[in-house]
DNA sequence: TATATATCTGTAAACGGTTACACATGGTGA
DNA sequence: TCACCATGTGTAACCGTTTACAGATATATA
């Protein structure tokens, strides 16, 4: 491993200056700095991370908390963060919690003991006192604790969206899927839904399910029928439950969407796929998660709490488990 | 911030005493342990890793590289590494290279900054140059680099397992999918395909695709069925391709499995509810990464390079888009 | 010419841990 | 009683940076 000192001996030159051209700070004679250039090329040299973040108390690494990875909505966010975070040479580590608050205090402790400069936490804030005492900002994703920095979609907008988009297409029985209870954003979109529904004059059902996996997906689906066979719109929580309810519509014979319509929410990559092609209320994913690292960026660098909330807009994308608005309006 | 220096003041003790107890090394009294970990307690006192880090020369940090965690297969090996590396107490800094050479050498760069102590690729080894000269072991994860340690899945016998369930269930024209050029895992799939398909009595097409992503996967499918409109069975580079020819298929008005077959290649969370279901050669993705992780923290402790390559069995998961093999055997 | 200021560079002390080494004590076996 | 070893603890050097401070020289100002 070359070190700084490596540079400074080939550069004739003490480790300060070399440190001063790195950081181009104080004065360093035009000639040194060549020289001590020169070196570090030829050397190949590049600063041990470590050694800095130990001396500045603060590295260039920031933490980057998750539900699931392998749910697909979350690594749209998480791309979108990652890309902004690289522009600017922040990087980042990483963590599932599954919800579960003892791997989340768990990566929290990792961030602090690794001097990361800031966090972007998707998790449904578990252990919100943890939050407060911590060194570092943090910015929550898709995620709105009340007084924190945030950036997320506007899901109760979706939800109204998606309700009055249903019902301008003919449905009269609806179903509305409420996700999990813990989750703000679930709530969001429910009550969204709710409210134009309640005052529309529509049937509705509402089911409640208690997770967004593709595992549990399946299942909803079957109770949904088994419960509302009559139905005639789908909202979904989300597009994984929304996939599922399409699959399991077609299975069991139903027409889409002639007999059924079906709405889903976040517009993950697979949905224009399906067969057909699914209609969902779109979050703008990656751009929430570009808004999410610039925001934290903001705050890392003014060093100072603003309280900020961003809410994004959510449009509605009309694929073909809908039918033409003409067709009834 | 609480340092280990505050810990020793407040249990009356030196620093050395306390990184004793921490590190378990050394002989320290038990009633010293006790008022050590009494101070720990009510500080609430935890190491600096960056400090650790800096003084082992190595942290508990590893880097792990995807092209692209939007991919659904990806998070899938992540989630199996993370999962893997958390029992062991190692945290992961990641990062997307889009298969750009560019970022790769950035993030490599960036792990050897901060003292990685390993490295989990599923990069197409771009930059093998770099790779070789690496003070910290690496692990090929879903590649297959001659001569380093690797996990992979074999595509190889994947292909023609594919190849055989196609011909065995009836199709006669079969169209294979080959994947991206540069990236030895599509090849091996083709080549195991290609062998079955070419010693076996049916006509076949092969086309060539370029990538594997959502946005151009609809293109390949469009392109497929209007160059050979008349196939009747399709095996998929992957999942994602498979979804489109698919989604293409059911527009086009086949019907499915009756006019065409499909296989898809990794058996991605969205597969099985896709409408029908799709049949795919399953890839043990999240125990790929598992075991990716498994010999990286051998290669860690053991501190010697062996070439170790696994390479996990792929199945055949049967689902709709295939026909029932008594049907034509 | 004297003094202030700008430019350039080096020495050494941090940053928060770990550990080599030294030293002290007490017990054991000869 | 002496030599030896196990036990227990502290001092200080070290890991690779950054930066406060000091010292040197050159240039500008009065």
């Amino acid at each position: 491993m070359t070190t700084i000192r490596d540079v400074a001996k080939a550069a004739g030159v003490s480790v300060a200056t070399v440190s001063r051209v790195l950081n181009e700070t104080g004065y360093v004679h035009d000639d040194t700095k060549k020289r001590v250039h020169a070196a570090i090329e030829s050397l190949h040299y590049s600063p041990n991370e470590v050694a800095r973040s130990l001396y500045r108390r603060k590295s260039r690494l920031i933490g980057l908390l998750l539900p699931d990875i392998t749910n697909p909505f979350f690594p749209l966010l998480a791309r979108g963060a990652e890309d902004e975070m690289r522009l600017q040479d922040y990087r980042i580590i990483f963590g599932n919690t599954d919800e579960n608050a003892e791997k989340e205090r768990d990566y929290i402790q990792t961030f602090q003991q690794n001097n990361v400069i800031g966090m972007i936490s998707m998790t449904n804030n578990l252990s919100m006192n943890i939050y407060k005492k911590l060194s570092f900002p943090v910015v929550f994703l898709d995620r709105t604790p009340a007084n924190l920095p945030s950036v997320f979609a506007d899901g109760k907008e979706g939800g109204r969206i998606a309700a009055r988009e249903m019902i301008k297409r003919g449905s009269r029985r609806i179903t509305l899927i409420k996700g999990p209870a813990g989750i703000q954003t679930a709530k969001d979109r429910f009550q969204g839904a709710l409210e134009v529904l309640s005052s529309a004059n529509v049937n509705f059902y509402v089911m409640a399910t208690s997770s967004f996996s593709f595992q549990d997906a399946e299942r909803w689906a079957k109770e949904l029928f088994e419960k509302y066979a009559d139905t005639d719109g789908v909202i979904a929580s989300n597009d994984i439950v929304a996939t599922a309810v399409l699959h399991e519509a077609l299975r069991t014979g139903r027409s889409i969407p002639a007999d059924l319509q079906i709405i889903g929410f976040d517009d993950v990559p697979h949905s224009s796929l399906l067969f057909p092609p699914l209609s969902t209320i779109r979050q703008p994913a990656y751009e929430m998660g570009k808004e999410a690292a610039k925001l934290l960026i903001k705050l890392i660098e003014n060093n100072q709490l603003h309280e900020v909330n961003i809410r994004l807009p959510v449009s509605f994308i009309e694929r073909s488990t809908t039918r033409k608005v003409d067709e009834h309006g």
